[in-house]
DNA sequence: ATAGGGTTAG
């Protein structure tokens, strides 16, 4: 116990430390704390009243550890009337953390029996949200309700954010709604909310809800809602933020200014955001990264480049990760390997390497360069994975043409932990595409349907380009049928569909539908109706279309229009009216498109102007070996044997080979595939011997293998060999003996089908009694019972 | 307030 002279040296002390607190002098603190522990010893007990005090100088130090210590000391009967403390040191928690602690104080104080206040909930609800911990704030909600303070404003906006955070929106609604209340700040604490979690439509409504009830927005609202008008490119809104912000006079605000400056860019409108950067009077790096990305999503990324290079010389800022990932992803933009391999080192030497946003956009900037080395490479490197890592490497693997890669990535995902998220599906539902995986592309179908995926539009469109793709029509209609909001993507995604299975009739009575339904069709829908069109054989609706889609739709036709033309025609044996169409083109024709005529004067036996043809082709540099193989082909159907060693000599001195036939087919979820005479598959022999089977009865019905097709000059049995070898047949005659009678075929192939099994093909069905679909590069056959569905346009 | 993975055509 102090004696008198001590309570006095107490009383000073503590004087002295009231002194410290404005000061926040934490040493002389520490020592005054010292001499007091020495003058009262052990027992604290009788000076209590005055260590709140030393709680509250720690609290200003922002030592809430040491603050904390201090208040424990404090016995528990004199705790209990010291709520204000209780609620300084939770709020010191929620604030700095460590979060965990804010709520076991929390429950500390309701157990030692302190009630509780209106100022309590924020702090220990913000703990809550930071936490994640959604089982503590609902039974912290449970407590606001036996308070009675369940009405209060300060309690409910807390639990609005609370709930929002955790992403309990029905409930945050619930708790918004049932407010007798509210001021600006739970408008925005529910507006933020529903930006936050994607719901931009709810958001921006819910700012017009606030106004027609009286309440007016301030600048936290327009920061709140921004990003959701920016994600929905709504720029009558933003435009109407920016006028109100000038109005009050926020928007020289860098908050404001950088979210507004946003918008413009993420609604195209760079003009305005330049403007906005011009301006604002003060910018930090948050405005220049928000500039710099701007750049990047209006496609002008050598002057995001510049700005970046211009940050780091004049205003000598050092870029965080996010802007780092924001040049790399406007690197990407240029695809341009020696670009990706320098941003690449800058990011090593700034060392954000281990950063995983960073990063990931890495991977996907390898991916867009299409370096799967160096993709694979740096992904193996990476010290921290995660869900969007594997999304990114999956969706790398389709887009460099290895969809198998991508399956096998997806597999690997899953054996790591991580579960598939919406955009790891956008990776792999193209890959079943690629593959015409049906199998996994059902499963990956039904997993969508768990996950509440399906109601995304995009990855609709994915599920409908799927089924397409793997030979499924009708379900790919009945996914289209089922969607709620379609946008143009849906629409083409459906007409290829049509137009790959040959039903041409069919895309133009959906592109009606189309119209009926005031959808906006774009340059790419029509690059699928005159497909559909060319592969139907309709040359005057096709003529039509070409025709409107400039005229009413005032879409003007690119190379791939023309493309589409010349093939339609050329098809369809109007060579010369193709030859004349590609004269009045606006633009130089590509190699691309002569080889479209090319190929029709192959399917027409016109070498005259199969020869002019090909010397354009010539003239503009051989740029792909699909010249020689069609040239070549030409010249044999024509018995022009001297001519075609002429082009496999030019072909062979310039280096150029012909890719190798590949097939394959899901059997069970595996993917079998073969090449051209491939004997390397396990069951083999098997194939062989219901190859030869196949090949005796198609005799007996006539049919006569097509020696014409095999471009080498050997002799006609060993021709005969290597026909029947084909990768289709073989992909053919394993599907024929792995899959019930039942089961339909599909064979996928990486090149046209070729003539000559096309028409074994036709035999096969008959006498193996099932249905066979191919895809090939450009459509679907359906063989049935000795008819292909293509009729014979292809 | 800025930030990583995404669908259709050739």
């Amino acid at each position: 116990m102090p004696n008198r002279s001590s309570t006095t040296k107490i009383i000073f002390l503590l004087r002295l430390i009231e002194a410290c607190i404005g000061s926040k002098s934490l040493k002389q603190g520490k020592i005054i704390h010292q001499c007091i522990l020495k003058l009262i010893g052990e027992d604290f007990g009788s000076q209590s009243p005055h260590l709140d005090k030393l709680v509250r100088f720690y609290l200003s130090c922002n030592r809430h550890q040491l603050a904390h210590r201090v208040f424990n000391s404090i016995p528990n009967h004199s705790r209990k009337n010291k709520t204000i403390l209780w609620n300084q040191i939770i709020r010191a928690y929620a604030w700095d953390g460590p979060f965990e602690k804010a709520v076991d104080l929390y429950n500390e104080m309701v157990d030692t029996g302190v009630i509780p206040t209106k100022y309590t909930f924020p702090f220990v609800l913000k703990a809550c949200s930071t936490l994640q911990d959604v089982d503590s704030g609902v039974k912290i909600h449970g407590h606001a309700k036996r308070y009675n303070l369940e009405n209060d404003v300060y309690v409910c906006t807390a639990l609005v954010d609370f709930y929002v955070k955790c992403g309990y929106l029905v409930e945050a609604r619930e708790v918004f709604d049932g407010m007798p209340r509210r001021d600006v700040v739970a408008w925005n604490a529910m507006a933020a909310g529903f930006s936050l979690h994607g719901l931009c439509l709810d958001a921006i409504g819910l700012v017009s809800e606030m106004q027609n009830k009286g309440v007016e927005p301030n600048s936290s609202t327009i920061v709140a809602i921004m990003p959701s008008i920016a994600e929905t490119c709504r720029l009558r809104e933003g435009r109407a933020a920016h006028g109100f912000c000038l109005r009050r006079d926020f928007h020289d605000d860098v908050v404001v200014g950088t979210g507004l400056l946003d918008m413009y860019g993420k609604c195209g409108k760079l003009v305005h955001a330049k403007h906005l950067f011009k301006t604002l009077a003060l910018k930090n790096e948050i405005t220049w990264s928000a500039m710099i990305g701007a750049f990047v999503t209006c496609d002008y990324v050598e002057e995001a480049l510049e700005l970046f290079k211009k940050m780091r010389m004049e205003a000598s800022m050092t870029p965080s990760p996010v802007m780092l990932a924001t040049v790399i992803r406007g690197c990407a933009k240029l695809n341009d390997l020696n670009v990706a391999n320098q941003i690449h080192c800058y990011t090593f030497k700034s060392g954000y390497v281990s950063d995983i946003i960073v990063c990931n956009t890495l991977l996907s900037l390898y991916a867009k360069c299409g370096s799967m080395n160096y993709m694979i490479k740096f992904f193996q490197e990476m010290q921290a994975k995660d869900s969007v890592s594997y999304s990114a490497i999956i969706t790398g693997c389709v887009q460099n043409g290895n969809a198998e890669d991508a399956l096998q990535m997806f597999h690997k995902m899953q054996l790591s932990g991580f579960e598939p998220e919406l955009a790891t599906m956008m990776g792999f539902l193209p890959a079943c595409s690629q593959l015409s995986a049906l199998q996994h592309g059902i499963c990956g179908h039904g997993y969508s349907v768990v996950r509440g995926f399906e109601s995304n539009v995009s990855l609709s469109n994915a599920l409908i380009d799927m089924y397409n793709k793997c030979g499924k029509i009708e379900e790919a209609r009945l996914v289209f049928d089922k969607m709620h909001g379609r946008d143009v993507v849906s629409w083409n995604a459906m007409l290829v569909g049509y137009g790959i299975h040959g039903y041409g009739k069919e895309a133009i009575l959906l592109f009606q539908n189309m119209q009926n339904e005031g959808a906006q069709p774009d340059y790419v829908t029509f690059v699928a109706l005159l497909s559909a069109c060319s592969h139907s054989g309709l040359v005057s609706e096709g003529k039509y279309l070409f025709h409107v889609m400039s005229q009413e739709f005032k879409i003007l036709p690119r190379m791939d229009h023309y493309f589409c033309m010349v093939d339609l025609l050329g098809r369809a044996g109007l060579l010369d009216e193709a030859h004349n169409f590609v004269s009045t083109m606006p633009f130089e024709p590509d190699a691309h498109l002569w080889n479209a005529l090319l190929s029709a004067c192959r399917i027409h036996k016109n070498i005259e102007l199969g020869e002019a043809v090909s010397k354009k082709i010539q003239s503009l540099g051989p740029s792909s070996t699909g010249n020689f193989v069609l040239l070549f082909n030409m010249y044999t159907t024509a018995h022009r044997w001297d001519d075609a060693a002429v082009v496999r000599i030019t072909q062979k001195d310039l280096g150029f080979r012909k890719r190798p036939g590949c097939s394959w087919i899901e059997v069970n979820g595996i993917i079998h595939a073969f090449v051209g005479g491939d004997r390397s598959h396990p069951q083999f022999a098997m194939i062989n011997k219901k190859l030869d089977e196949l090949d005796v009865e198609m005799k007996i019905m006539g049919y006569s293998a097509e020696s014409d097709f095999v471009y080498q000059d050997v002799e006609e049995e060993e021709k005969e060999k290597i026909l029947l070898y084909h990768s289709e047949k073989l992909a053919v005659a394993f599907a024929i003996i792995s899959l019930k009678a039942h089961k339909p075929i599909i064979v996928t192939k990486n090149l046209r089908v070729c003539g000559d099994c096309h028409t074994a093909l036709k035999y096969m069905t008959i006498i193996a009694k099932r249905e066979i679909t191919v895809r090939d590069t450009s459509r679907f056959h359906h063989f049935r019972e000795g008819i292909c569905s293509c009729g014979e346009f292809w």
